[in-house]
DNA sequence: GCGCTGACAGAATTTGAAATCTGTCAGCAC
DNA sequence: GTGCTGACAGATTTCAAATTCTGTCAGCGC
């Protein structure tokens, strides 16, 4: 830390798009979204603002890329569950409940800095929409898996991929994310989940 | 209408609490939540604010009661789709189906009034809570009722009354009320009803 | 007595002038 | 040439003074 409360930085080194990045965040933690100018971006760095518009053409970029590296950071242990060898049942509940139980630590353990990540997520839904793809995309996966082993019986693969991402909003949008520690949350995860698993394998339809 | 826009009203004749309920909603309506004040009501009633408050404690307890009929207005068509005399299946799917088009159609007809109501609503989280309970009372009904009728297939009918609700939340939350005018709305409604039906009324599990 | 009024204190909101920030760019230093 | 600075115009935000509102209540008129 030096006087100004930043990072040491070489003062005869470069100025990298990932330092600003970091300083960006620093700054985000510190004075949350509201306060966070891209003059305390500077100072943190010690450079003039303007050598922070040569990296970034404007401050709702820099945002835009900060939101983009916490939701990858967030959901990094998700692809682990698609991947991993095991019935897509069990895969697909153990994806839910990863995104909820992962979303509902960052939600309960620093509020504060959960909020403002939310602010930045929703500040641009170009971000979002590529997030949600993704999620779905890997939805799409383990229920097509599923369809193959027989585990599953759905006509649309993809609008069940669309249904159970939308059936279980509940439990990843920050939207809900007050209610997350609302006592019988995860008996209410618990009988969502139920409900959507006997959706997808029901020998009815 | 008179000088000041507002209702003519019998100047001989005692104040009422329905006319100011009417008064108010004629307010909210012209000025939108944060403008409209008890003053502005009581213009209209060409009362001074002080009659307002001999019939309500505070504007708080105004706004909420006019929540209050707002809520029972709008989900009035509901408890009719509870008590015709159909497969529970059915039922279920009009029921949500109603749920749906009655919300996005207040949503997308008037905007602005239905952006008012949903700040009203959100004011007031025990006027809500009861609401949310008298639907989750009449999903439980249907569902108890395809349970009786071998229809559906649940261990736990409060349980899957509430899961039915949180799984269709995309389609009844105001919070998602923006989205309501997407163009695949109507599909991912269709996908999520699907779902749900198909894990009620499943014989495995 | 009964319903209503209007003045009042404290709280909340509005307003506009001052301060700060965003984004640009000519020019400095190496 | 390359990377950075700092002054600048216009946009946005802040802050305190002035207005408006909420809630109370003594008292008026029928």
């Amino acid at each position: 830390m030096n006087a100004h409360g930043g990072p040491a930085r070489p003062a005869d080194t470069v100025l990298t798009r990932e330092e600003i990045l970091r300083a960006a965040e620093d700054v985000l933690r510190r004075f949350g979204p509201a306060k966070a100018t891209v003059l305390d971006v500077a100072r943190v760095l010690r450079v003039s603002h303007g050598s922070v518009y040569r990296h970034f053409p404007s401050k709702t970029a820099l945002r835009e890329t900060v939101a983009e590296r916490w939701l990858e950071r967030a959901h990094a242990p998700l692809a682990a569950v698609v991947a991993v060898d095991a019935p897509a049942p069990w895969r697909l509940r153990q994806w839910l409940s990863t995104l909820f139980t992962t979303k509902r630590g960052k939600a309960l353990d620093d509020p504060e800095l959960f909020a403002t990540y939310l602010v930045l997520v929703g500040e641009s839904s170009a971000v979002t929409e590529a997030h949600v793809s993704g999620m779905i995309r890997q939805l799409t996966r383990i229920i097509s898996d599923g369809v193959a082993t027989g585990d599953f019986s759905v006509s649309d693969v993809d609008g069940s991929a669309r249904a159970v991402w939308d059936a279980t909003r509940r439990f990843h949008d920050p939207a809900y994310a007050s209610h997350w520690s609302d006592p019988d949350i995860d008996a209410a995860f618990e009988s969502v989940c139920a409900l959507v698993l006997s959706g997808l394998s029901a020998t009815a339809g």
